[in-house]
DNA sequence: CTACGTCACGTTACCGGTAACCCATGCCGC
DNA sequence: GCGGCATGGGTTACCGGTAACGTGACGTAG
């Protein structure tokens, strides 16, 4: 088997005795051709083994692309992974193909990734980040396409968003562990002057004590990037500064474990002498001797979610600007 | 600020006075114009605020693309997350856009994505599976783009290759557990029939074992994706059958992670009682109250090993065919 | 019998960049 | 003075689909 040139609708249409137009419609559907026609067009282009060019259509009008662009903070992370997966493949289910991009958190990373796929003159965009640079939207602007934030939710948009408010998530752990009787509460989670999704939570949080007549007692930022071991030592370091702790929030569940660990080996019991409480629902927090506490967040189904809201904008179908998918706060026995 | 339509070479040209010819000269480099020309042009194009369409470029001429296809097992895993994330970072750094997809160790499910992959007319394609369908391969060969394969090393790939042979990984393993001492050894793992890596690298255990005059004692086979819970209750299955193992050698280190809370739960020391490994090198795994004994492997290396040696094929440097990235058997203390 | 609508399809132009080719100018050596 | 050649451009055709519009055959209402 030799490789062949990959035919186009110039090739089907000379094997059947048509236009390549009529070609073009039968493949894309929607009429305009008789039973008779679509069946020698259909069979002509199995023979040929016709594969579109999604290029040459996109190319060609605007307006004909399947591509959709998603931007996410990292690539390697537990949570974003899983609404990824769910995202993409509802959206290949769909037709659609992705193209990928990570921000790292950093406004200037998603201008340039938007730059890049504005090249590729895309039918949608998926942006996960919480600010946006003036150039940012502007490039969105000129690109006038659909796009769906997702993951917090927006007060105001850019066009459609869904996602839950990781402030109240914040709000409501403060209430369950106040509502525990803890006093002396720390926070250990990642720097506040990146607008990140952890640093809303902690304003939350922050609301959520002050209701109670309580305020974060002592807290430890890290710049290295969450994860098992950072949630380790940055518990170490906070419980050396402030030995009387009596609950810790962890920005994620993976630095929650890792502070577990760290309590273990240290033979400071949990829940007896210290709580705590995590974010995320991730799986490794069930296999813990004793439940997280920790907020559950349904990400198969967000990124299912959002990409049936995409999709239905994309096909003129109505949509709701703004769709929430609730988080769920599992009580746990941590605090 | 109102939607402008974008600019396109022409409207360049207009404003400086030359042809679009001389505009895509300039922009792309590689000479036939003077200074003064591109100073001009420069300037116009920046003031216009151009964006390259190369769905143009890609369409018009093939082999100008900077598409390059990636398709993993899953986007929600530790691993793969990690050298998605550095390839792609590389990738983007050296001028290329990332399309990806999702096989979930299903032939079909790859033949379907490069099926949909070729209608964009990508400049390559990168793989991380093991088998690949007919179809699969004759789509491959009429896109006639480099392919890299990556992950488990092919000893005759379809054109390069980056990874490390997961049958040695077990193989070392193997030799590891047997030179330890231990004599009653179980496997906890996916499936075997689908072949993926994890099945390699119980062949090679197998082999090890079967060198130092021992054999898979007892296995437990799990149709469930590998985790921390899946981990937890293989294990519990498993010492249920064969409660005299004396090891047990998980398919990766999440699994070993939950095997490990399971055995601490019912009071089963590590290693004294028995021990564990894992495969990996998964940062949960450093957090644990001793050591995993578990296979490193350097995630970040081989995206950025793999986007380079990709890139140098595509601007037809010399590149060798096969490149093998180090792993490195952490002996830990749970053997 | 004519006017008009519908169906099924053909024709044409176009999207924006690029390879291939052509052309004018100026400078050089002989 | 003339041929040769490098430099700095311009011209043309083309990639493969698709929107817009044109056209002939046929059916039907007035």
């Amino acid at each position: 088997m030799a490789k062949r040139p990959n035919p186009g609708l110039q090739a089907i249409a000379d094997r059947v005795g048509v236009s390549k137009m009529t070609v073009s419609r039968v493949l894309r559907g929607g009429g305009g051709f008789s039973a008779e026609t679509e069946a020698k067009v259909r069979e002509a282009a199995d023979a040929l083994g016709y594969v579109p060019n999604r290029l040459a259509a996109a190319f060609g009008r605007s307006g004909t692309s399947t591509l959709v662009g998603v931007c996410v903070p990292r690539l390697n992370s537990a949570l974003f992974g899983s609404v990824l997966e769910s995202l993409n493949a509802t959206l290949a289910r769909l037709g659609y193909d992705t193209m990928i991009g990570a921000h790292d958190h950093l406004p200037s990373e998603e201008e340039a990734w938007i730059r890049a796929l504005a090249a590729w003159k895309p039918a949608a965009v998926v942006l996960t980040s919480r600010e946006h640079s003036a150039r940012t939207l502007s490039t969105l602007r000129d690109m006038s396409v659909p796009v769906l934030e997702m993951w917090d939710l927006r007060t105001a948009p850019i066009d459609l968003s869904v996602g839950f408010s990781h402030y109240d998530n914040g709000w409501e752990m403060a209430r369950t562990i106040a509502n525990a009787g803890r006093q002396r509460i720390g926070y250990i989670g990642g720097l506040a002057e990146r607008q990140t999704m952890g640093a809303v939570r902690l304003n939350g949080f922050r609301k959520g004590l002050d209701e109670a007549g309580l305020s974060v007692f002592a807290e430890e930022r890290l710049t290295d990037r969450p994860g098992f071991y950072s949630g380790y030592y940055a518990t170490e370091m906070l419980l050396a500064r402030a030995p009387k702790l009596d609950a810790i929030y962890y920005q994620d569940d993976e630095m929650a474990i890792g502070g577990q660990a760290y309590l273990t080996a240290r033979g400071i019991r949990v829940p007896d002498d210290i709580g705590i409480a995590g974010w995320g629902g991730m799986e490794a927090a069930s296999i813990l001797p004793r439940r997280l506490t920790t907020t559950m967040v349904p990400t198969t189904r967000l990124g299912k979610v959002a990409a049936e809201a995409l999709v239905s904008r994309l096909r003129d179908a109505p949509v709701q600007d703004v769709t929430v998918v609730q988080t769920r706060l599992v009580p746990g026995s941590t605090i």
